[in-house]
DNA sequence: CTGTTTTCCTGATAGTGTTCGGAAAACCGA
DNA sequence: TCGGTTTTCCGAACACTATCAGGAAAACAG
């Protein structure tokens, strides 16, 4: 077929894109200098010399914004996970899964509020940026699954124990590592209680074997 | 000393508290109908027959008002801490504050969202209101070092698990009881892991799954 | 060069918290 | 009851916010 050079209508349509990518990087960086509510559709429309009425060619709403944004946040996460280095130890798992949501958290903010907590007042993001959330959730589930992690308790458990200490540390030590440095001991706390202490699990594999 | 019956200065300082009082309950009511950011001055003004500039007359600003939910809020909390039951058995006392917290969120979310989460944008508590909070924090803190839990960084163990255990709970099952219903597990995990294991109750956990 | 589509802006609406200044009301002491 | 003081309340206005409607300008398509 004949469609070798990209056609103009494509290129039109790239250059729609283009900017509607040049909108959601002006709201990162303005999302990331003063939070997450101090975006601002005329603050954004005066960075890309623009009247703020022209951002509505590209997002139906201010909260359409926030949506991409957090489809965004989504993706990068799933792309964390699957970096993630491959092991069959339970608790080098966990303690991969911890680290990567709290740095998460902590290289930016404003971006975790957006995912996890309930922070801007009247947004909730769309089904298909939702859909992308909880691709987050499964992905991390099945990876709990996958070194014997099944119970729905205790997936519960480590969810909140995980958003806890990412909470915690965006709370009360933005710029430290007063919960960071917990995660290695929280690790191990849950996985001797899911598991069993190390020597318990030993005495239980005798037992097995028996 | 003249002083038997109550003055008129009196009476009428009595009168300005009283409708600040109004204006609180008023506020309390409609965060409770439309959550923490439904807040609205006119509405507020509104619903108590003023205009909304005479509010400024009881308080200095919107994020006034929020700060007296603040500290009422935290007043409460201590009420609660006050009301708990006297135990020396560690795990008794860490069910009971975690019962207590978990509870206080979810009879409330709006208040300990206040309270707890960042989620209204530009409020800060003024220090008097900020003093409670660190109150509220200390009394937990002595409360667990009584039974002989002081160092810091199973405090900070402590507060993400129970804070990430309340915040799920918001966040994810409102109306429901997915995470209270974990406490008793979770105060177990975290005893086991501080106060040392019962190797017996974990192998026999192990064997039960296996 | 025409017709169509997309982009952008002017103008206006409805909402927010907040400040100013003065009027009204309440209170106080005599 | 009267005059002076203090407190309360409101009309008007300001500076914001997001958003809608209509039309002009620009870009594109054939």
């Amino acid at each position: 077929m004949h469609s070798a050079e990209p056609r103009r209508r494509d290129r039109r349509r790239a250059r729609h894109e283009a900017t509607k990518q040049e909108i959601l990087d002006a709201a990162w960086a303005m999302v990331r200098a003063g939070g997450l509510n101090a975006l601002s559709l005329r603050a954004l429309a005066h960075d890309l010399d623009m009247e703020p009425q022209s951002l509505y060619t590209y997002f139906a709403s201010k909260n359409a914004v926030y949506d991409h944004l957090f489809a965004a946040g989504n993706r990068e996460l799933l792309d964390r996970f699957a970096r993630l280095e491959q092991t069959d130890d339970p608790r080098q798992v966990l303690g991969e899964i911890a680290r990567l949501f709290v740095s998460f958290a902590t290289d930016e903010p404003a971006r975790y509020e957006l995912l996890f907590m309930r922070t801007v007042p009247d947004f909730e993001p769309s089904p298909g940026s939702y859909a992308l959330a909880v691709e987050v959730f499964s992905r991390a589930r099945s990876a709990l699954a996958a070194v014997g992690l099944d119970d729905d308790a205790d997936f519960d458990m480590w969810t909140a124990l995980v958003a806890g200490l990412a909470s915690q540390q965006l709370a009360n030590d933005p710029d430290g590592d007063r919960y960071l440095r917990l995660i290695d001991d929280a690790v191990a706390m849950f996985a001797d209680h899911v598991f069993g202490t190390q020597a318990a699990v030993n005495v239980n594999r005798s037992l097995i074997r028996a």
